[in-house]
DNA sequence: GATAAGAATTAACTTTGGTTAAAAAACACA
DNA sequence: TGTGTTTTTTAACCAAAGTTAATTCTTATC
């Protein structure tokens, strides 16, 4: 049986649409979710009603909220369908639960731990290396499928710029071009 | 068997100077490595020469190039110590041996994996949602036991920021308080 | 204690990005 | 096609942070 066979076994199918929400901030959901189809974003909501994008979700990823799944705290972001979607919803317990008795699946768990600190690790470097105009140009060289089904509000959010911000930038760049 | 002792076990004792290397940038390390006594910095040097700084890592904490490690690509960032440290160094794929063979070993990475996620998705948090004050102010909360063993520029380089700004940073708050 | 090296502060100036508001453009859909 | 909504752009002004350089403070060491 292969990993993937296992989580369409395990996993509860589910279907969105556009603007819906998997779950909000503060709610205690401990599930993880496989996209099968659509787009999907995590933001912070800010006190004063700032949105942050954490990340833009495609078919084949994998989303929860790491901190409700492994100490059963509230979720501290949105999870928001962009896009009809669909998805499956797997109990983190049953995640660990399979992964105890079956050691091929616990590394496969186990690299998509890896994965995702890698490209935690990488959205570290960028903000901590890169200027707002090189994140944008690296951006739209990494996901250019993106560009057409995001709004530009929405990339500014994820860069962690103001929208404003993004269009000057744009502007600046093809000048300079 | 516990876990510690397990790492005690597989791992090589190692002992660094201040300021001698673990790694650094390029190199193929694909070891983990245990802090048994010390504090260390890990940190990106940019082509200009700009040192921005990952994170700093103490006594019981564990590090290692998750790129390297995973897929044998060079480290992308250094390793280095801020003052005279006591390591354990494990290679990767025994850490990954052990792992499939014992079960419970095997969740006890898990876990150091989720929490290096968990760390990791705080900190894009705080360059999302927070600004330079506030990152400041959450690390004298968070590590005041650091404050004291390391330098302003360092702290600066660790929250994106120059030694410069942070010193203006530090006089705003003091004015405002 | 004197000297040198590194760390932190301060100042002046520039660049980048936030804020607010208005205008233009794109899109949705009746 | 027309109307209303959302998105994007533009402008003006302000705040935060980068850059460079000079100065002060600290620390280490002889």
């Amino acid at each position: 049986m292969t990993e993937q066979s296992i989580l369409k076994t395990i996993g509860k199918p589910l279907h969105r649409n556009k603007s819906e929400f998997l779950f909000k901030q503060g709610d205690l959901d401990t599930s993880v979710y496989v996209v099968t189809s659509g787009l999907l974003k995590a933001y912070y909501l800010t006190i004063d009603g700032k949105e942050l994008i954490k990340s833009f979700i495609q078919e084949g990823d994998i989303i929860g909220s790491l901190i409700a799944c492994s100490s059963s705290e509230p979720c501290t972001f949105n999870l928001m369908c962009l896009e009809e979607s669909s998805l499956l919803r797997i109990p983190f317990t049953k995640l660990q639960e399979v992964a105890a008795s079956n050691p091929s699946f616990s590394s496969f768990v186990n690299n998509i731990l890896i994965d995702l600190a890698i490209k935690k690790e990488l959205r570290e470097f960028e903000f901590l290396c890169l200027s707002a105009s090189e994140r944008y140009t690296l951006f739209k060289q990494r996901s250019p499928e993106l560009l057409d089904k995001i709004t530009q509000n929405d990339i500014a959010r994820y860069l962690g710029i103001t929208p404003v911000a993004l269009s000057r930038i744009k502007q600046r760049q093809i000048s300079k071009s």
